[in-house]
DNA sequence: TAGCTGGGTTGGGATTCACAACCTAGCACC
DNA sequence: GGTGCTAGGTTGTGAATCCCAACCCAGCTA
């Protein structure tokens, strides 16, 4: 297979495609904080308001975030954006980036954030798991592609 | 916390300086195809030289990926990247981006890449496990921050 | 000594990003 | 009914990145 028909059927390059550019995972990490509007996202991310609203744009573009219009009282419509079904599969995604940096990028303040099971408060980690659940070290994970290449 | 504090501590922006730029995560797809070589990977992604050259570097200098001279038979000593302990444990990352990818960007032609254990060939998949291995669903999965903010 | 090969480096044009200024709708106030 | 305020953008300009192509360089072979 030719890199170009390789990358194309790649899901990761596909992935890339609508969350590689600058910002946009940091977007969708605020969005899982509960920021919706512009500026919230603009007050907290620091990012330029053109930049942002491309982004917001593609992130719309490509299902992952929903334009919804709201109305506070004496103000007229405005909108927000908010995570949808596939915008939440994507916290596997950021926390898988977290424990990465958390693990070979640590800071001496320690991590800023932690993920943890909503009822119980105990804290989750990602791991591999086989079909029927049983859990596997990720070095013995390895690759099978479609095509020999 | 202002948001440059915010985001200077923060395990994904810090993630995101080794990764985010263009090219970078798909150089450690082919690393862990292993593919080590300059020409192996310029060829199989078709990146042009001076960015790969550069992204090499950067990955080098983060630990991500090794720098190590061999020297083919009659040839002079040439340079291989390889992945680090570092490097090997963003496996899980790529995986997030593959799944994500598979399920809400899928091709007709199906994905293009399946993860397996080595030994006994069963396909694997990401889970949020708790600390004492119950799975837990991603959708019950929250974010604890350090400090309020 | 001329050519080939792997592994780069360099220069110039095209994109993308960042920052600041501007626009716009509707509400509130006077 | 004109002025100002605010959320949510859009536009224009310069800076940084990216891409491509040409070049370099060291050591091997002929």
């Amino acid at each position: 297979m030719d890199p170009t028909e390789f990358n194309a059927r790649c899901s990761i390059a596909r992935s890339l495609d609508v969350l590689g550019e600058k910002w946009t995972l940091l977007i969708l990490r605020e969005a899982f904080r509960g920021r919706a509007r512009f500026s919230e996202f603009r007050d907290s991310l620091g990012v330029a308001r053109d930049i942002l609203a491309n982004r917001l744009a593609t992130l719309v573009e490509y299902g992952v975030l929903e334009k919804r219009a709201y109305r506070d009282e004496n103000a007229r419509e405005r909108f927000e954006y908010v995570l949808t079904p596939a915008g939440r599969d994507l916290r596997v995604v950021l926390v898988a980036l977290t424990e990465w940096g958390d693990r070979h990028r640590a800071l001496p303040t320690g991590p800023s954030v932690a993920y943890v099971e909503e009822a119980s408060g105990q804290p989750v980690h990602l791991e591999f798991v086989t079909a029927d659940g049983r859990p596997v070290p990720a070095s013995v994970v390895t690759s099978v592609f479609a095509d020999a290449v």
